[in-house]
Parts: structure tokens; C-alpha cells; sequence
DNA sequence: TTCAATTTTCAAAAAGTTTTGAAAATTCGA
DNA sequence: TCGAATTTTCAAAACTTTTTGAAAATTGAA
């Protein structure tokens, strides 16, 4: 396969792939442009390779930085702004573990939390249930959060090596 | 909190999160109904809880059925279909998993295969840094392919106890 | 076998999301 | 400070996904 060819075949499928992952398909094609880039590029660059429009790029640019996924850089001599991706993929992947926790878990147990308290009887049938789902799910995400929380603080061989150990 | 109101509050934030997870916010409330109820439900019962048509409660729950999350409960002496979700969360979760290890991360390793073998110069920076960037990718996701299938076929206390010992 | 109950299908409508592009705002070198 | 280059904003348009509802298909009791 030539490069050229693969290249595109990245960014589409990754772009399709980051749909799954509530993360949107421009979004996701730009992140993946900037992978494999090995100079950082401009929105320009950006604008022209994707097809997409000024504001598009700009925009999904900006929630790759919120993301803490692509740094600005400031090249010398050069008015215009330009854009990395960070490359080393387990930096990448602990990011995005980082913010969905933030965004999607963080605030999914502050409610299970209240839920949890419902009032009432628990020997009726349809308050047990409910309770005991609340609280089993809880309990479940707690757990993910610890364990999501060693993940992030932890260094690649560390982790790899202690998976290694576990699961031979 | 009164069992109506958190009910609601429950349906409609499974609902909600349900989006950030590639699940479309009807199925998750549907899912999320059947879980905190303690006897299996009609497909009309599902249409009036949830103020949704028939059409849509049929392909959403189909689609959880596929799934594999929500079961077709036959009642004696009844003649409509009735619908119960598995409410052992860590089964719920490995299920997850397991659906969507098979429907996102084995596309993208065969993917990632075919692209790690693009042709040229590997003294050329930009082909250096897409085989590079795919490679990594490569092995990240063959690594959590692993750990992920173990995932699926571990049992909740093996699994806890281990996470226990590894994270004090 | 018949036929009412029930489920499934699917085209069209509604709702939701993303993209565009031009105008406004900002930035920075001279 | 000025003004051209650049970035940001945002209403409207395009596109995508979801939902509806009525017709078609299926089911099962009598």
C-alpha cells in the first residue's frame, strides 16, 4: 500500500472510529491528521487536507486543545499558529481516560450517590429493586474509578509489566 | 427523595450518558427501565413509561436483545412478549465489553495490520512517523485486546481480589 | 383454518448535530 | 497607533440520526 493511500485510510477510519467514542468525526480526523504528521501544521494545512471549512477547523482545533490532545505551537518567524499532536499513544490514551472520567463517571456516581437515598419502605418490591440496581452500579463504578485513577497516575512499563505478571 | 422522582432522574441520566457511550438515548432508557424493574415488562408497558411509539420501542429493544443485555420473557397465559434486562452489573458490563471489543477494537487492529505495512523508505520522515504512529497504536490496542479478554472471562471476585492486592 | 392480537417494517417527518462562510474580533509587526 | 493577517463567532444550511405511525406480516387460540 503507498503511503498516500494509507494515510487517508487513517484518517477516515479513525474519524469513523472516534463516532463510537462521542467523539466527533472531524474531530477525530484532524487528531488523526496531526498523528502521523511529523511537522506541526497550520489550520491552513489543516483546512486544505481535510476539505473542511475555516470555522469547522477551527472549532474541532479547539477541542483537541480543551482535551489537553493537540498543543498550539508557536513557530518562529511565522504569524500564524500551529498545531501537535502528542504522539506516544499511552500518554494519548491516559488523557482521554482522564477527561471521560471527569465529564462521564465523575458525575454519574454524584448521582447514583443521591439516588441511592431514595425514601421508603425496602421491603416493597419496586423500592428494593431499585435500590439494590443503584447501589450495584455504584459499587461497580467505584471500583472503575480506582482502578482508572492507578491507570492514569501510572508509567506505561510499570503497567504493562504488572499486566504481564497477572495475565502471563 | 421520593422512588417516582429518582426513577425518572435514573431514566433520563442513563439515557443521557448512554450517548457518550454509542448507545442511542432511547435503548439506554428502555435499558435503564427494564433494570429497576422487578417484573418483566411489556412492550406496551415500555411505549407508556417511556412515551415513546411502537416502532421505536420495538427496534430499541430488538437492538438490546442483540445486544444480549435484555431477554423476551414468555408469562404463562399471556399473549404479548414481555422483556427483563440482566441486572448482575459485572455481567452487564463484561456483555459491554465483549460487544464491543468484537464490533470496534477487531476492525481496527485489522486495520491497523494492513496500514503498518505501507511501502517506501523507511529513512523518510513522513513515512517514518505513519509507520511509527500505526505501529504504536498497534501494539497499544493488541495490549488492551488482551487485558480486555481476560476481562470478560475473569469472575467478579477473582478480578476485584486481584485489583485489591495490585492497588492496596 | 380463521381472525383478532401482536409484532415488525419502513417511508416520511421530526429532532439533533455538524458544517459552512462571512462578519466581527483580535493580534502583532511596523 | 494603524491596518493587514489571522482567529473566532454564530446564524443558517446541510447532513445524520431518531422517531413516528400506519400498513404488512406473523402468531396462536379457538
Amino acid at each position: 500500500m503507498k503511503l498516500n493511500e494509507a494515510k487517508l485510510q487513517f484518517i477516515a477510519s479513525w474519524g469513523a472510529f472516534g463516532t463510537h467514542w462521542g467523539i466527533n468525526r472531524t474531530m477525530a480526523q484532524i487528531h488523526a491528521l496531526l498523528l502521523i504528521s511529523p511537522d506541526p501544521l497550520s489550520a491552513d494545512d489543516i483546512m486544505e487536507q481535510l476539505n473542511i471549512s475555516r470555522g469547522n477547523a477551527n472549532m474541532n482545533i479547539r477541542e483537541l486543545i480543551d482535551w489537553a490532545l493537540v498543543d498550539r505551537v508557536i513557530l518562529p518567524g511565522e504569524r500564524k499558529e500551529f498545531f501537535t499532536a502528542e504522539k506516544d499513544i499511552w500518554k494519548v490514551a491516559r488523557q482521554i481516560v482522564r477527561e471521560r472520567k471527569k465529564r462521564e463517571l465523575d458525575p454519574m456516581l454524584k448521582l447514583l450517590g443521591q439516588l441511592s437515598q431514595v425514601e421508603g419502605d425496602k421491603k416493597d418490591k419496586e423500592i428494593k429493586t431499585f435500590t439494590d440496581t443503584v447501589t450495584g452500579i455504584k459499587k461497580f463504578g467505584e471500583q472503575a474509578d480506582k482502578a482508572l485513577d492507578i491507570l492514569v497516575k501510572a508509567d506505561e512499563s510499570w503497567f504493562l509489566g504488572t499486566m504481564m505478571k497477572l495475565f502471563k
